[in-house]
DNA sequence: TGACAGTTCAAACGCGTGTTTGAATTATGC
DNA sequence: GCATAATTCAAACACGCGTTTGAACTGTCA
């Protein structure tokens, strides 16, 4: 209806390429790679089924396409260290770390999608997950592991720092994996920006006191005592057995 | 070939079902209900293909029988508490109930497929998922809780021991859920009995540490100070946007 | 206008799925 | 031992999937 006036702002091949793209996004996103059927695809794009062979070849060159698509926009819209400088304070970049990673799983406007479908490649993965390790999931955790390596001080154990990386991604990974769940045992809890704000602040400050005890105890063994005031000694608790 | 001497040492019938139940806990914890086949199932159970529908009606059907069977065995191997008293310390609560939570992720003995069918039932929910919830999740998380709420002191925000034991819980999920990237990641990475208890160590440790913060931080605004010897004030870094 | 390449379309193909069938086989009870 | 029920089996059915097809449509240039 609207492009009466302008019946090709685009050539329409390029429109309908388009349309696809971001359908497969949408859809992808929802229910994964296997589930997803290329009749769903091509009807919310308003396109014919013989349309995905017609303008990638097959489904699985869609996904790679739709893939690469918003890889580039998801980086644009939301880049690791969210206008943070690399000689920022490693606390408040862990912060920035932690609210794009969390915007980018709660975003639900099309740019974010992209955060979804390699989610979803965790989980089930395809073929193009040794990419996607390599290509965005490796330069994050080097990018975490930079951060928790200063906050940890000193020459930390790598181990230490992989172990508390880790728990500081769960902690987002969480929200995403299990919303299913969660909303089921929280039917209330809503993920307004204020809420995701809140999470940000949680997650934040809850890992950098982790962070700081895993920094305290590694040390205890070499050296005196890091130069702080006077910090109640930790207890390790033991089951038991 | 060693069933000679007894050929029926239960109905022939009953073991069929139960060979059935067996290879469908294999099958649906490795590769989710949607991606399991009848076919799979029935090959490893050593069973005709119409042996699904004549012992349980159909794959729906089967998949419950599955999820309720091993509900029993998991709970029986690796209770919530792992032995530990109620009344127990919560410090050695948590590390109890993380030690059952990442035996149970990390056990690939048959007792354990439980455990990952419900996490699969967290990423790509059937209908089974509601009673799931209520039944086994719901009570975790109450479990949980109540050791965070301890840990917290007070009388803490429901919505802060809610953060709390997302954020402890999801640090266990993650290596669950996200096994393919940490093996890409790390292929050196190994997950030896040892291993698992260090990761335990880890985990709750860090838990611990973040817990005791968010205590302290949530007590500051009401009251003068917890009994505590002389804490440095935690500074909440934000992004300065 | 008319030939032509680019694009869309409805229909169908081949395949794998869960399910069903009816006969063959095995166990059970008199 | 034999009729009867219970169980297993190979084969096929109905359906949805990704893919392919050949005709119909659309816009372009001479």
């Amino acid at each position: 209806m609207a492009a009466v006036t302008e019946p090709k702002l685009d050539t329409s091949s390029a429109q309908t390429r388009q349309a696809l793209i971001e359908a497969g996004g949408a859809v992808f996103a929802e229910v994964g790679f296997h589930n997803a059927t290329v009749r769903e695809i091509c009807r919310r794009a308003g396109a014919n089924i013989a349309a995905v062979h017609y303008h990638f070849g097959d489904k699985d060159a869609l996904y790679r396409e739709v893939l690469a698509y918003y890889q580039g926009r998801a980086l644009q819209k939301y880049p690791l260290d969210l206008g943070v400088r690399p000689d920022a304070p490693a606390q408040e970049r862990l912060r920035a770390f932690l609210r794009s990673f969390l915007l980018r799983i709660f975003d639900h406007s099309s740019d974010a999608w992209h955060g979804k479908l390699i989610s979803r490649e965790m989980i089930d993965p395809t073929s193009a997950l040794d990419a996607i390790v390599v290509e965005r999931i490796r330069p994050q955790a080097q990018h975490l592991g930079g951060i928790v390596r200063e906050l940890l001080g000193g020459d930390p154990n790598p181990e230490t720092v992989r172990l508390c990386s880790f728990s500081v991604v769960s902690q987002c990974l969480f929200y995403h994996h299990c919303q299913p769940v969660v909303s089921r045992l929280f039917p209330e809890q809503k993920f307004s920006p204020e809420q995701i704000e809140k999470l940000a602040d949680h997650i934040t400050s809850f890992s950098l006191a982790a962070i700081k005890s895993c920094s305290r105890r590694g040390k205890e063994a070499e050296r005196p005592v890091p130069p702080k005031k006077s910090a109640s000694s930790p207890r390790r608790p033991r089951a038991s057995r």
